[in-house]
DNA sequence: TTGTATGCGTTATCAC
DNA sequence: GTGATAACGCATACAA
């Protein structure tokens, strides 16, 4: 294909390789995958001229007979919140050095993409995919995934019909929150609070969900009444706006969770900036998450904390578990959530 | 391979496909595409079929073929700053929509990884690669891309050697600064600033080195002398620290340019939380990008923006012309910067 | 409009 | 330890 000074260079190929080095394609195959029998100093040889080449074997076509194309599907939300760009780049970090490349794929929440995007992604043939929050549904996920492995991220929470289901179809990452928000309500009752309100994530999200059920489940076991909850999407602009409403048209709070950190410093600068009242003396303020610039002076948030290199460290053990052994049963993995006490509880 | 139960599910290959429609492999190959001459009826049955099967081409196999991998290869840096996340969560919408995948490499900004980077890169056989900042070489990328199209990201500054090069040698954007910056001193001189300081980024980086240039460049065009220049690395912590330097140790100043957003968030911080000091009263501050995050209350930043989404069609625009037109001389994108004034100046 | 034959670059199988 | 040969799943040139 052209390559007469146009800006396209030609790749080398494992032809060229052998013939420089004088043996076979299939050396230099063999060359390249550690586990095959090769004489280490032709071994040596072919290694040295492929470097002079610059020839690296093409793992599409590798893919094509080995069934393997080292690539991991990532779907995440059309647009990301800070939690998940963290968490493309994490688990980027970690798959590269495990000789994975992570691809990207963007949905909508509102599952409208679902089976568009997921035949699409499956034409890459990725070995894995990660589904981070509730934008695919596992059922359309398993129907159109093919040979891929889907993990799911799963939040649990004690006594809800999820957990009667009879185990679990795929491999998933649970993710438990009770032991984060316990301490949480635990603290703000110890500053004697009176009226907690939520400010929520999207509705149908399941993040969302899990946390507002469990924070309402704990604070019912400690008798408090349930918690007011005011209508947000995870975003900043939103959970500004619905402390505004809290406040102006409702009858306010004395500390208030946010469904996620972002929200939480929407929320933190309602308050101060448009309602002049201080975090922590008026109002105290409760994130989830423990993104990098929680512990930023100007938030200096209190926050439920899902620790990020763990939870990366739990995907990729599962993605290369499920690899190793493509018949094992549905693996899991656990997560456990605890406070970060900072400013805005106090 | 492995289907007797197992969680691995066959993938359904295009001659299954045949034979359920009763033609050959051919159509089927056919009906997906759209450019072949087909009788509209039978690539109707088929495409029925696929769908019925969950059938989509192979894009390894697809590849091997054409020369097309349809994979986008993005390099950023091994930790991502909210810049960087911003524009690959953009981009990965931006290319989804054109049918390419974005394909995620992290490196080090010391230039270490490059060859064993790239090499590594190449075996995906990207289409396309888009080196984000400075973190690979361009003579490097060139020698090991093979086939892809690389396209770099530019920061000239008028008069300086980098200009003098005869003609780029490969695709490229280049943002022009000069607009926002001159924009951003002739509103700090309004306010009779006297002594400015520059927060700098990693001190090798392009993006660093190309604003703090044009800084000074436009400050001496204006009578002023030279900025005081702090040492930071694009990030809260170490623009945090540099400030209590400056004003701790150093003499202070009265306006304070931070090479990015996230920079300057710390320094306001740093400002405020630690030195006692108002923003904008006793210190301006402005920064760089314009991250989503900037307009937030707490910081409210005064910044010279690099819009995004035209960043991103230009980028997308430089892609898809290249691959369209592989022998086309290289091609140049530019985009301008401006001025977005908020609280923090004042 | 349609089908047949060939090749893309690699690994797996089987000989030796 | 090594080399020939056959796949992998698809698109294209060519013939019909």
């Amino acid at each position: 294909m052209s390559e007469e000074g146009g800006m396209i260079r030609a790749r080398a190929t494992a032809e060229m390789v052998a013939q420089r080095a004088s043996v076979s394609r299939v050396a230099v195959s063999r060359a390249f995958n550690p586990h095959t029998s090769l004489k280490p100093e032709k071994r040596e040889l072919i290694l040295r001229i492929a470097q002079e080449l610059n020839y690296t074997p093409d793992r599409a076509a590798r893919a094509l007979v080995s069934g393997r194309s080292h690539l991991v599907g990532i779907i995440v939300p059309d647009v990301c919140s800070h939690w998940e760009s963290q968490e493309i780049d994490a688990l980027t970090t970690a798959l590269q050095a495990e000789g994975f490349a992570t691809l990207l794929f963007k949905t909508r929440t509102d599952y409208s993409m679902d089976e568009k995007l997921l035949s699409y992604m499956r034409g890459f043939n990725p070995d894995s995919v990660i589904a981070f929050v509730e934008n695919v549904k596992p059922t359309t996920l398993v129907r159109f995934l093919g040979r891929a492995v889907p993990i799911y991220v799963h939040y649990p929470h004690g006594g809800s019909v999820d957990d009667a289901q009879p185990g679990p179809l795929h491999d998933r990452l649970n993710v438990l929150q009770r032991a984060g928000v316990e301490q949480a309500v635990a603290l703000l009752e110890g500053y004697k609070v009176r009226r907690i309100a939520y400010v929520s994530g999207i509705g149908k999200s399941r993040a969302n969900t899990a946390r507002e059920l469990m924070l309402r489940t704990v604070m019912a076991e400690r008798g408090l009444p349930p918690p007011v909850v005011a209508p947000g999407d995870f975003s900043y602009e939103r959970a500004f706006a619905a402390t505004l409403d809290l406040f102006r048209v409702g009858k306010g709070a004395d500390a208030i969770f946010a469904a996620n950190d972002v929200g939480a410093f929407g929320v933190i600068d309602a308050l101060r900036h448009e309602l002049g009242l201080r975090v922590p003396e008026d109002v105290k303020v409760i994130g989830f998450d423990d993104i990098a610039q929680s512990h930023w002076k100007s938030y200096n948030l209190t926050t439920v904390k899902f620790d990020l290199d763990e939870r990366v460290r739990a995907l990729v053990r599962l993605i290369l578990r499920r690899l190793n052994n493509p018949d094992a049963p549905a693996l899991q993995e656990t997560l456990q959530t605890r406070l970060v006490v900072r400013g805005t509880v106090g």
